[in-house]
RNA sequence: AGGCGCGUAGCUCAGGGGUUAGAGCACUUGCUUGACAUGCAAGGGGUCGGUGGUUCAAUUCCACUCGCGCCUACCA
């Protein structure tokens, strides 16, 4: 009995560690074969990191992708790599540091980066253990990190011709200022939100003759670099004030009132301040009146010595009340009043942003972005699904020069170099920059600081991890990729800039197309965040974890720890017994039936249980399977066994299922291919072929069973298959007993071929015959489920009525009909008999009769057939109506037609028998 | 302000101009049926957000509207 070398429960640690190991060991996650390339890059994740939800997510459907079509014989390339995650990670080994009572610049530059590289060696590979437990199929052997030797080199040599032709720059701009990690931003790293503050109005007196200009500011302290202020140029009230000066108090400055069409005459008084130096707006309206700009902070954000000594070294919050304080007293505050508006934050560090004038290297956005827009527009780029391509287009067809520099220490060093007098020389390394601008060697060169922005390397990611600069064959088989699969939330740090870039240097897009999914939030809809204390960990799920572990996990190392006991509480509610260790393949399986086309995907505990049963399912099913082989194993079951219609049938579903399914994959709808296999398996297999299967198997034709038994095992080797891509570890445990019964000689079904629907021929027939079958074990089941009658309980059955073709299915098939209805004795009644009081059910033109005798509660019967009896009268109501109106006869194509007409024809015939059997209860029982 | 999306069973979500709108979970009832109680069988539960339009036919397409979410920009 094979089924013994079957463990008697499905256990996914026991089978999933294993298999793990030995397709990683046989090499098999590398591109193998000659056929037509497969490429996904992933994402890569921070080093910083731990695989949370979102990546467990992404990775299944990169992996479910490759294994697919790994296994249709592409040749594919899943290309792992990690990303340096320049702020994240500094601020992590920062926090370190701080612990220790130490920080960066007591380390100075050198220290600290070898002890971010060190903490990097130290915890970096934590993530691809972790990308390992849920089975992913990347080909670790290529692994790379976006600030090793290879990659660096490619940014350098993406700086420098980009530096060459211009398209990258240095200039003094205003910037979004972090003034906590003290950076610059681009601003895409800006978040913005509504807060509650308040509206301070100003009155700023004029020089020559009596009166004031009143303006309402959000930030008075910004006053202090005012350098004009401004109306709009057809504003009647203030049209004689232009050109004239107002005395800025505190400073004493004269500014002179200009006029600009940036301003609203409806919003405040219609005056506005012009700070320069401290906002956007303004430093335009500067720029084009001629302002000059008075910097009135430091990098830290404390008021500088521009400012009047009282305020100098202020904070700028305290600056704020201290500027407020003393234009009170000195009579230029005209009032205050709240006021909700938009603070811009870092994105990392949540500090409240200050538009800062720094000298900054950008690169020149709107040149690159034109081809990328382009390659969007005429399909060379295709976003799954396409109204990505809306939002695609909108931020590239504004796009803003990128400010790439920060003022960092990990990430990669931007190559360029200054001479005494601070000329700049960019090449790919200092003998270079020397080389290329004729310095003598003496000549001193201090290189530049700043590291770049972590995504300028990103942007390099789908031919930097391939091998460029280099020509390498990787490049040339695997460039473009086929699919990237990302988040919206990267869509402009990331896509649009990998697009960018590699028109640029490759000459070609990075991808074909684009599957941009959702993000995962918890069963409530919230965002999963530390905070929150709703993570969880997927490797939880996998491998389950007790209620303890849980709430420290949740709670531990929290920003605010006064979070913790609402946590706690949440978390022990939600989850009183802890999480049960449900396996990879469920896990996996829960994301590719969540992967549909909405905006987020609510993370539901329940799904992913609903799922291990179904491992569970499958697990049990092979195990029934493998005990009906016969005796010797690697046997081919015999090829002359005469398959019977329920062989048949479920060969000719088989194929069906396998052609939704693989439709589905290659439209990215994992939801809708999991689905489809899960019908297949469950709905279809296990509840109807392999009970049909049994009744063969204990028959005693011979050659009845032999088919059966080749069936069984035929139709679960291909459904392991084909359910590989998405549940890798279970089917590859199943498959390893199966395949050798069904006549394969493979070594691993991640190899095996994907099956082909074509293999499993279409037989209407059977699926008539079957179809029929089912028809008729509802209708008795009906009765029997509801007149609570025991399964176990024979019936003796009663048949009125049907056609020919019904009696003919009722001799043929009786072998298999009679114990799947449970039925004792059929007996076949003439249309004209007079049937015995009876439960009934219909099965098309025929009428399934149990007599009462004592078993069926008549009143119960009564009741089923008035509730069917009423459906069945609205039906025919709806159909009566359609075919009394002359327009649809008319106008309704004739197949449609002639559905309503044999509609009503059947429910005509449905009331009726539906009538004579109430009539016939009607004096029954009580 | 502009853009995108969502609203279908108690919950999480599929679906799609045409017979009877589906699934999982939850719920009710009956079952230790020879793979599986992580199971089997039967059942209840929906005016498909609202209004109007197009159409022979709208839950599906269009317009408006209400509610919700996200993205981009931002008025001091």
């Amino acid at each position: 009995m094979n089924g013994r070398v079957l463990g008697e429960r499905y256990r996914p640690a026991e089978i999933e560690g294993e298999a793990y190991r030995r397709w990683e060991r046989a090499g098999w996650f590398a591109p193998r074969g000659d056929g037509p390339p497969f490429c996904i890059v992933i994402p890569p994740p921070n080093v910083t990191g731990s695989l949370h939800m979102g990546h467990a997510f992404q990775d299944t459907v990169m992996d479910a992708l490759t294994r697919y079509h790994r296994m249709r014989g592409d040749c594919t390339l899943w290309q792992p790599g990690v990303d340096h995650a320049g702020i994240a990670t500094q601020m992590v080994v920062e926090r370190q540091l701080e612990a220790e009572g130490l920080s960066r610049r007591e380390l100075g530059r050198e220290e600290f980066v070898r002890r971010v590289w060190a903490w990097k060696e130290s915890s970096g590979g934590r993530i691809g253990d972790q990308l390992r437990r849920l089975g992913a199929s990347l080909d670790f052997s290529r692994d790379c990190f976006t600030l090793d030797e290879a990659r660096s080199r490619a940014v350098r040599e993406v700086f420098v011709r980009l530096h060459e032709e211009g398209l990258i720059y240095r200039g003094q701009r205003l910037v979004n200022w972090d003034p906590v990690l003290q950076t610059a931003l681009s601003d895409l790293e800006v978040v913005s939100s509504e807060e509650d503050g308040h509206l301070w109005r100003l009155r700023y007196p004029l020089v020559d003759g009596d009166g004031a200009v009143e303006v309402d500011t959000t930030r008075p302290e910004t006053m202090l670099g005012d350098t004009g202020v401004a109306v709009h140029p057809e504003d009647e009230r203030y049209r004689q004030l232009v050109g004239r000066m107002v005395r800025l108090p505190l400073t004493g400055r004269e500014i002179p009132i200009v006029a600009d069409e940036a301003v609203d005459p409806e919003f405040g008084t219609g005056c506005v301040k012009v700070t320069p130096a401290h906002d956007f707006t303004d430093y335009e309206i500067g720029r084009r009146n001629g302002l000059p700009s008075i910097n009135a902070l430091t990098p830290r954000a404390r008021i500088n010595d521009a400012a009047p000594p009282a305020f100098v070294g202020l904070d700028r919050f305290d600056a704020r009340k201290a500027v407020v304080e003393a234009l009170k007293e000195m009579g230029a505050l005209a009032g205050v009043k709240k006021h909700r508006h938009v603070i811009p934050r870092g994105d990392r560090s949540q500090a409240v942003l200050e538009p800062f004038l720094t000298d900054q290297w950008y690169v020149r956005a709107a040149p690159l972005a034109e081809p990328a827009i382009a390659a969007v527009e005429d399909g060379r780029v295709r976003f799954v699904p396409e109204n990505w391509a809306a939002t695609y287009f909108e931020w590239m067809r504004n796009i803003e020069d990128w400010c790439i520099s920060r003022q960092l220490w990990w990430g990669h060093r931007i190559p360029a170099w200054y001479g005494e007098d601070g000329e700049v020389f960019v090449g790919r390394n200092e003998a270079e920059a020397r080389r290329r601008h004729k310095l003598p060697d003496d000549y001193p060169l201090r290189r530049d600081d700043d590291v770049l922005d972590t995504w300028f390397s990103s942007a390099l990611w789908p031919f930097s991890t391939l091998g460029w600069p280099e020509q390498t064959p990787e490049l040339k088989r695997f460039y473009p990729g086929t699919v990237l699969v990302t988040g919206f939330d990267i869509l402009f740090f990331w896509v649009a800039r990998m697009i960018m870039m590699g028109l640029k240097f490759m000459g070609d897009v990075p991808f074909r197309e684009v599957y941009v999914h959702g993000l995962i939030r918890d069963h409530e809809g919230q965002k999963m965040s530390k905070s929150r204390g709703n993570v969880i960990d997927p490797l939880d799920l996998i491998d389950g974890v007790d209620l303890d572990s849980l709430v420290e996990k949740r709670t531990a190392g929290l920003m605010q720890p006064q979070l913790a006991p609402a946590i706690e509480r949440a978390t022990r509610k939600q989850f009183p017994e802890g999480i049960p260790a449900f396996g990879a393949d469920a896990v996996r399986f829960s994301f590719a039936a969540m992967a549909s086309t909405g905006q987020d995907i609510r993370y539901d505990l329940d799904r992913t249980a609903g799922y291990r049963n179904f491992c569970t399912k499958l697990w049990n099913a092979a195990r029934f399977v493998l005990m009906q082989q016969p005796g010797s194993e690697g046997v081919p079951p015999s090829q002359d066994a005469c398959p019977g219609p329920a062989d048949r049938w479920i060969v000719s579903r088989l194929g069906k299922a396998l052609k939704a399914t693989a439709e589905a994959l290659d439209g990215y709808r994992l939801d809708l291919a999991s689905r489809a296999m899960y019908d297949f398996v469950w709905r279809e297999y296990c509840d109807w072929y392999l009970e049909l299967a049994k009744i063969v198997l204990a028959g005693d034709n011979a050659q009845a069973a032999a088919a059966a038994q080749s069936t069984l095992v035929r139709v679960l080797e291909a459904v392991l298959r084909a359910l590989h891509p998405i549940m890798p570890f279970i089917t590859e445990a199943l498959w390893q007993r199966t395949a050798p019964l069904a006549g394969s000689t493979g070594e691993s079904v991640m190899i095996a071929p994907w099956p082909n629907s074509g293999d499993f021929a279409e037989d209407r027939q059977a699926e008539a015959e079957i179809e029929w079958l089912q028809g008729f074990v509802l209708g008795i089941r009906q009765i029997r489920g509801e007149l609570d009658l025991p399964p176990g309980r024979r019936l003796e059955v009663l048949v009125q009525g049907g056609r020919q073709e019904d009696r003919e299915r009722m001799e043929s098939l009786s072998g298999l009909l009679y114990p799947m209805a449970g039925i004792d004795k059929l007996t076949l009644l003439a249309a004209d008999a007079e049937a015995p009081p009876a439960a009934s059910a219909l099965h098309g033109e025929l009428k399934l009769l149990t007599p009462l005798a004592g078993v069926i509660d008549p009143a119960a019967e009564r009741a089923r057939l008035g509730k069917l009896r009423a459906q069945a009268e609205k039906s025919l109501q709806a159909a009566e109506k359609k075919l009394a109106n002359p327009q649809f006869l008319d106008k309704a194509p004739p197949d449609v037609v002639q559905g309503v007409h044999d509609r009503r024809e059947e429910l005509k015939r449905d009331l009726q028998s539906l009538r004579e059997q109430l009539e016939r209860l009607k004096n029954l029982g009580t």
